[in-house]
DNA sequence: TCTTTCCTTTGACTTTAGTCAAAGGAAAGA
DNA sequence: TCTTTCCTTTGACTAAAGTCAAAGGAAAGA
């Protein structure tokens, strides 16, 4: 993907958090994943059983499949066809694109997926009823936590050129995203452009998870060792998980390889959540720098290693 | 096993909880176990390595690595033999019973381990360093959470003969426990006799993690409806899991069902942490009531749902 | 327009994983 | 001592999972 992966954390990683994690991961995979498993495919192949799971109500492209479940084309392909004789899947040629197919579930096939819902649902509800209610509120608790940190560990960010499509994605789906949100509606023709975050004078990241971009961030020059930070976005699917704040860091760690001494920023009225970040992430309010239609608030941050240097005047 | 199964709680589990932790299990599954697998076994069949990785440094009878991995006798057979031709383990007759053979690893297949582990051990570290020490101190902790109250939603208690193998065990285990902690050591004489937890007049529980013992209780008769909670022991790789007090909940729920209105018991002047269980579970301390040359402490519990009836006279 | 790249299908295999039953030596129970 | 029960090995299979390469139609880029 990226060529540039962003510099790990130099923080050690402790041994005991290691050994914590791999003892999880040993007993969790074996009593809980294994037990779902079995049961998800009662007289029906494994490999079949989570094709046809991950087929789901909305249906798939075989490409798509493929690089979900990590399969093989051929065997995919076999798998799909043998479902579709069994009349638990159709298939059909993508209207977009008609190199591609998708599999679609029939009725057959939907109730069979939930049955099999029905019973990992009535297995997990037998073991949850191990556990008084407080218990199990807890569990549920250190489970979402854990959820939501093993995500954000896996999601990694890197610097990406401006122009390419994974940027641009990620830069539409922005656009799209505040131009529903600001009630003035949003002019993509105001984006950075591709030249404005490459080499010494901004950078581009983008957040991926398990290969998709979910996130971004640019870094341009406003003026001699000042940049500003625009585009913080992060997928909807990808919310709630810190990874603002990890594209935000990202973002100032290039700054800083730039000899930039201070970012700075500018935000919506409508984006108080955007602001509370930038202010716990060591952001201050400062007056207006720019005529950018769209700001409420403009913030800046002295970057650390940057010496004892004056940040130009505004 | 035991045939009388501890009764379910009966508050509903939130389907909200149901669907928290089948999510998680498939997150966690596809993503971290399945990592850890494919590292596993480099260039090594999946099941080769987890059964080298079973049979670790200290040795393993390939009846206890059948039922641990749960394999087919055959198969493991031929498995075994395929590791011994690669000169990574040696298998030999059980010294005590000769039916029995051990495998072990020989110098090459612990290197080999070794390595394993070494992988996995960078993958973890790899995967955790894409958070900051916070994070991961808070990730550590909602694992170590997790893990607990798995285990401890996977334990049954079941009500057993007070003669059986089981119940012997975990009652020999007790003995040997506190004859190393109490000063004055312990006769095992004074345990209860299986006709004392059979029936009307009390029963015998065993805590069951993966069909091994590892925790028991009892209970009998004092005097008409008053019985006596004895012998409630956990094993020490199942402490701190909250087992205790399940093995207490479950006595005390037999002790309702033959109409006992009020539960005592003594307890040692060394247990501290019993003492504070049993006050957290509702139990207050009462004057001498046996002869029992243990006990420091007596302490007693009104059964709720026996009604207004009196307890009797001390 | 002409490559080149994508996506899927098909044929031809190989490896892993797993099952079942028969058999034989060893220990435990009657 | 004589079953009966255990544990392991062996033979004979089957099914599932996975791999690789060739080929053909469709879209994208030059």
């Amino acid at each position: 993907m990226g060529p540039d992966r962003e510099p790990e954390k130099m923080e050690p990683v402790s041994a005991d958090q290691v050994t914590a994690l791999r003892r999880f991961n040993r007993y969790f995979t074996r009593r809980i994943g294994a037990l779902d498993d079995h049961y998800l495919g009662q007289d029906r192949p494994l490999g079949e059983a989570r094709l046809l799971f991950e087929i789901g109500g909305a249906g798939a492209s075989l490409r798509e499949l493929r690089s979900r479940l990590g399969l093989d084309a051929g065997y995919l392909s076999r798998m799909v066809r043998a479902l579709e004789s069994q009349g638990l899947v159709r298939v059909s040629v993508h209207p977009g694109d008609s190199r591609l197919r998708v599999a679609g579930l029939t009725a057959a096939g939907q109730a069979e997926v939930k049955e099999q819902n029905r019973l990992a649902d009535g297995l997990t509800e037998g073991l949850l009823s191990g556990l008084d209610a407080p218990r199990r509120a807890e569990l549920t608790a250190a489970l979402g936590t854990a959820h939501r940190l093993l995500r954000l560990a896996a999601i990694t960010v890197e610097t990406v050129d401006g122009a390419s499509p994974d940027a641009r994605a990620c830069l539409d789906a922005y656009a799209a995203d505040i131009d529903e949100r600001f009630p003035e509606g949003f002019d993509p023709g105001t984006l950075v452009r591709p030249h404005e975050v490459s080499g010494d004078a901004g950078a581009f990241l983008v957040a991926y998870e398990e290969d998709r971009p979910v996130g971004c961030g640019a870094l341009r020059r406003l003026a001699p060792r000042v940049g500003e930070i625009r585009h913080v976005w992060v997928h909807p699917a990808a919310r709630r998980l810190g990874l603002g704040r990890r594209i935000l860091d990202g973002l100032e760690q290039r700054a800083t390889e730039r000899e930039f001494t201070v970012v700075r920023l500018d935000t919506h009225a409508t984006l108080t959540e955007a602001r509370a970040m930038y202010r716990a992430c060591g952001y201050t309010e400062i007056p207006r720098y720019d005529d950018n239609v769209y700001a409420a608030y403009w913030f800046e941050k002295r970057l650390p290693g940057a010496g004892a240097q004056e940040p130009p005047a505004r």
